[in-house]
DNA sequence: AAGTTGGTTCTTTTGATTCAGAACCAAAAG
DNA sequence: CTTTTGGTTCTGAATCAAAAGAACCAACTT
């Protein structure tokens, strides 16, 4: 079990409030926060599941579907049958740029109501190719930043 | 009721399956969808209702939230009691950016965490500095990014 | 003033998520 | 081969969000 200093009580609650607003689970966005602020970077399943106070089939669904979607990493030290999980933070970006994406990817949906619409309300579709020439300059935009902050790290090295 | 082409169903029903993976409730969804689609651009409360085959309740609040949300604007007509709702396309590039900035302001409580870690976990903390930085460019670059397109499109009247 | 229209608001119902508890299982240790 | 460890999987049970239904209300009509 992990001793936790109440600063890092109250950021797992505030951390996890905020991202089970923007949908996540309460378990999986409570494992996350508590992999942010532990001094520990690598917890036990069970050192997880016993600071939290919840039950083994909460934290052993949560961390699976955290290691698939690449929020978590679990590590296993040879000679020890224990896993170990970590914040995966160097892939905090590619997952922001993979939300973005799927967000973008509305515009095909765009595009197919364009079609199918009358040629009649021409405003409306004016505003409607608007938007859609507005997410494609986005994409461009939003891959251009992404080429230009990994180009600045390559610099930095 | 509005008559709908089977084309014009199947787009609701892509569109609103896309809006509810990204947190929207199904109702407000398959408004947005229906208004996309429909060959009248302005809908009544009714005609709504009658299409999407859905109580009162759940139009009313749906329509609501919708509005103060600036997805859709309601619309009166003098000498007509009814409400028209239509499709606010128009604040479609103003609803992306504070959606992003949202996204964005998790800034603040990493760099909370940051405050309160230990010192000893260099690399850990030294990757969270790195999504810090990350965030803040980003920051500034959509910024960038929002004032280029508006001012393309003032170049273009 | 008695409907009718165009909604809103409150309460209940339904359905889906989330979690706990227990049974289970595979790998390693004894 | 039996036990322990480190989890996983499978039911429920509790909770929560969304929708329905009904009562309600204000503005207009007749």
């Amino acid at each position: 079990m992990i001793e936790l200093r109440p600063e890092q009580h109250e950021i797992i609650q505030k951390m996890s409030v905020f991202q089970v607003r923007a949908g996540m689970p309460p378990t999986e966005a409570r494992i996350l926060a508590l992999l942010l602020v532990s001094d520990q970077t690598e917890l036990t399943f069970d050192e997880i599941r016993e600071t939290l106070n919840t039950s083994k089939s909460a934290v052993s669904t949560a961390l699976n579907t955290l290691v698939l979607r690449n929020k978590v990493e679990s590590i296993t030290i040879p000679g020890d049958r224990k896993r170990y999980f970590k914040h995966q933070l160097k892939n905090w970006n590619a997952n922001a740029k993979d939300g973005l994406e799927k967000l973008l990817s509305v515009n095909q949906l765009l595009k197919e109501i364009l079609g199918v619409r009358t040629k009649e309300t021409e405003d409306f579709n004016q505003d409607l190719k608007n938007v859609i020439a507005f997410i494609e300059f986005m994409q461009v935009e939003l891959t251009q930043v992404f080429q230009k902050w990994n180009e600045q790290q390559e610099n930095k090295q």
